[in-house]
This record gives C-alpha cells, structure tokens and sequence, in this order.
DNA sequence: TATATTTGCAACCATTCGGTTTCACAACTA
DNA sequence: TAGTTGTGAAACCGAATGGTTGCAAATATA
C-alpha cells in the first residue's frame, strides 16, 4: 500500500485530525472526542499518519501524545509550487491585459 | 463516493496526469503513451479528475483535448496556509535563537 | 460506402479503505 | 492486590480503488 503525505491527507478526517493536533499534541481519546467515530478508528487514522511520517508520539505513562510533523506538511507545499508558478504567471498577464485597457480608455 | 481535490491528487499517476496538461492540453491517448497503463486506465483518471473538477475538457473533432483546472489547485494552497503559518512562525522562532546566540558570542 | 481511429463505458477482479467489535496488555489507582 | 483506564492490534465487513478486457458510438479517411 502507498504510504505518502498525499494518501495521508487524502480522508477528511485524517485532515481534520491533522489540524486538531498542528496545534497542540493529544492523545487519541482526546482526538476521537472530537470525531463521531470510535477510538479504535481514529487510532487506525494515527497509524496511517504514522506510516506516511506526518506525525510523530511521545508516550507519557501510559498515554500517548500525537503531534504533527509539521516538515512533512511542507513536501505538499513543494509540490505545489511549480503550480503556483503557472497561477501566478497568469495573474501577471491578466494584470497587463487590464493595464492596457485603463491605458487605452485615457 | 468522496471527490474532492485531494482525492484527486492521492494517487501519484494521476499527480503525473496533472502536471502533463499543466503544460499543455492533451488527449488521452497522448497522456496514456507517457505512461504504462492501458489508454483506458488514463480514462478512468480523467473521469475521476474532472468529478473531482480538476480537469476540464474541450473537443476538436473526434479528440478531447484535457487540460487542468488550475483554480482548483488553489484549493491546496489555502489548505495549505494555515500550517505555512506554523511553519514559518518556527523559522522565526529559531532565527530569534540563533540571532540572541550570536549577540551573547560577542 | 467501407474501414480505421479516438474515445467513453460496462463488466469483472484483486486489493485497499474506513469502519466496527473484540481482545490483550501495560500503567495508573483504590 | 483488584479493578479501572489508555492504547494498539486482529478479525471481519461493505464499499471504493485501480487495473484489465471487450464493446459501442462518433468522427475521420480510403
């Protein structure tokens, strides 16, 4: 099975998780708290996490906190900048055409 | 069953498909060639990318020329931003430590 | 008109996904 | 020590995924 950072945010709940713990570290019955699901689910949706190295645990006792690994975020951000590249290109040319036809009007 | 930019770019040859027609539009039988894949596979992407609205399509004759939607990818990107966020506030955190380093060195 | 090309769609298949229930185990606590 | 709490993992299930082959329809070409 593909384990990347693109599968790990494909799901929304994996997303949402993911915002849940980008501020703060929590445990998984704290996550599930915030999710209509079971424990056992999102302990699956963790693991997943794990697997695609977006999150990383510190055990404490016997709890365990998840926090985001906030680096693996930024491989999403790589790949999109050779988009952000054409989108923005494109905004510059939209930005010329416009500037010709305020010069033209005057 | 979900279909949502993410879903659109969990699976890395459709990620391939997209960054070909960023470039330029192109059949299917043009995108299927760059890959292994039966032509029909590619089709199924195309179906999945434009259900997902990240493709749009534009006959010419008996082709269909496919190229991206580059506003959807934007989507990402304002995903994206809250975690930019983060991220950059870190930078700053550690150049703050690093900048109080240096003046403690002098 | 007869044939070839481009394409989408349906049927099928093995695998993965996302969820559930059940269980085992370690660590707190009375 | 006995019981409670926090957690992961296994077994199971229906649905979705990603691929294949075969076919039908529309357009181009001889």
């Amino acid at each position: 099975m593909r384990r990347d950072v693109f599968q790990g945010i494909a799901d929304p709940t994996r997303r949402a998780i993911i915002a849940l713990i980008a501020v703060q570290a929590m445990t998984p019955n704290a996550i599930a708290d915030n999710f209509n699901t079971s424990r056992q689910a999102v302990s699956k949706h963790l693991r997943i996490l794990t697997e695609c190295e977006l999150v990383k645990q510190e055990q404490q006792g016997r709890e365990i906190y998840y926090s985001l690994e906030i680096d693996k975020m930024k491989e999403i951000d790589q790949w999109l900048e050779a988009f952000r590249a054409i989108w923005e290109n494109q905004f510059k040319q939209l930005d010329t055409i416009l500037h010709t036809l305020k010069k033209n009007k005057k």
